[in-house]
DNA sequence: AAGCTTCATTGACACAAGTCAAAATAAACC
DNA sequence: GGTTTATTTTGACTTGTGTCAATGAAGCTT
């Protein structure tokens, strides 16, 4: 439910001059050897688009499909509206992570994204990516890569959600935060939950109520620590056992 | 989980001159207009294998990534090993679908497929599917498109899972598997259940006495009959509302 | 056709997670 | 800073689905 494409600096504000080529989340976003003026044609139609606050929408499902985004700073959730009218969170993206791809198969955006903090994103046009992409062979390859990836990390979402006790959904949970968290090069073992206990239940199929619970556990087994929104991860071996089981 | 791009005729067999452009299927699999010239150039590297008994595997999961496949007859199930080592069936797929794609990420396969009965495909070796799809716009597009479409219908998966009780699962399951029958032309209310109930089970995240279970009741309300694989929708708007409360 | 094996159904019971309700804590606002 | 509002935690109880066990039916083999 997290990818990575292109992305800009998560420090630099929308109207700097900023290029895909400087930016420290390209090594997450867009890990392709493109020569310079490959480059400059990709951040000739890449828009760095100002700011949105919490609670902000980026699209509604239903919308019609214009772009892919990928995340610059802050966070997002991705959230669909089942046929029985309940919203089903089914991702969230951190930066350097990559959303909207669910709208290509449509012409519109199945889900709607919502950020969660102030954050802000990058726009990618996809009638102009599709067109860059026919003529950069390895541009097309990274993108096909990229939805790939998407497919699998739903497959193991279905995995966690078929067989999981609460416990174990919440542990794996937490891990791959842990995970993402570090692949920005930020600290695996602490670190905030940007989503509330709401949409995390939602997410991993669980009411609120469990997840509490949950968490509580993990704590009086000495393996985490929660304060709030804050998490310290004390004894990820253990953790990581939970989540495997 | 479940897509269409190129595949046969569902009626000849593997060594007799057939093409997409012939194929009875093409509407599925390939909604793409190419021009005579165009749809050669796709032929030339399809490749149409031998026959798959029930049991048979296409790929194991690990195995490297060469190509994608379309299912020409018969049908398969994709089922991916959880770190705890049981198996999760990740989707089934008929005829005029595509499966393989999730193997583009990794460059190796995270699905072991497995034919459910005897069962026929079209190869595409992905390298040269991804060539042709440079020189070909509206062939990328398509394929995007499928990769996407896949994310969405795993994404309605995990709705199912995480929010629907067992009843409303497998009617989901039947209704997705008629849809899928009447695209094909074949009749929407009457038609085979190509896997076990230990498969359904697995990909519905429920037991195998709670899929029997579910399936009784819904006999017993007068929705449907089902005598060992042949299932007969009697009452597709009840099953429908069941579906979708 | 008989025997064997696999698969599906049905019943009795247990338990993990849901529901309902209330208290505790944190965040938002004037 | 104090009040209101939203969020999270904790407790008591219920329920849907899993587990275990037995029976029944279907399919395969000889």
């Amino acid at each position: 439910m997290s990818n990575t494409l292109f992305s800009q600096s998560a420090t630099c504000t929308h109207n700097s001059q900023v290029s895909c080529g400087n930016c420290r989340l390209n090594t997450l976003c867009l890990p392709v050897s493109l020569k310079a003026d490959e480059m400059d044609q990709l951040d000739e139609i890449v828009q760095r688009r100002k700011p949105y606050q919490k609670g902000d929408t980026v699209y509604s499902a239903g919308e019609d499909f214009r772009a892919v985004f990928a995340v610059r700073s802050g966070s997002f959730k991705a959230a669909c509206v089942s046929n029985a009218g309940e919203e089903q969170v089914t991702g969230f993206f951190m930066p350097g992570e990559v959303f909207g791809v669910d709208g290509i198969a449509h012409n519109h955006y199945c889900n709607t994204l919502i950020a969660l903090e102030t954050s802000s994103i990058c726009e990618i046009p996809f009638e102009r990516l599709e067109a860059l992409s026919s003529l950069l062979p390895s541009l097309q390859h990274h993108f096909f890569k990229l939805m790939s990836r998407e497919i699998t990390q739903d497959q193991q979402l279905l995995t966690l959600l078929s067989k999981k006790s609460a416990e174990e959904r919440v542990a794996t949970f937490l891990l791959s935060l842990s995970t993402r968290h570090h692949q920005r090069g930020l600290s695996a073992l602490r670190f905030r939950l940007p989503m509330s206990r709401t949409d995390i239940g939602n997410y991993l199929g669980l009411t609120i109520e469990t997840v509490s619970r949950s968490i509580g556990r993990l704590q009086k087994s000495g393996i985490l620590t929660v304060s709030n929104k804050d998490i310290e991860i004390l004894n990820p071996q253990e953790l990581q056992s939970i989540s495997f089981q």
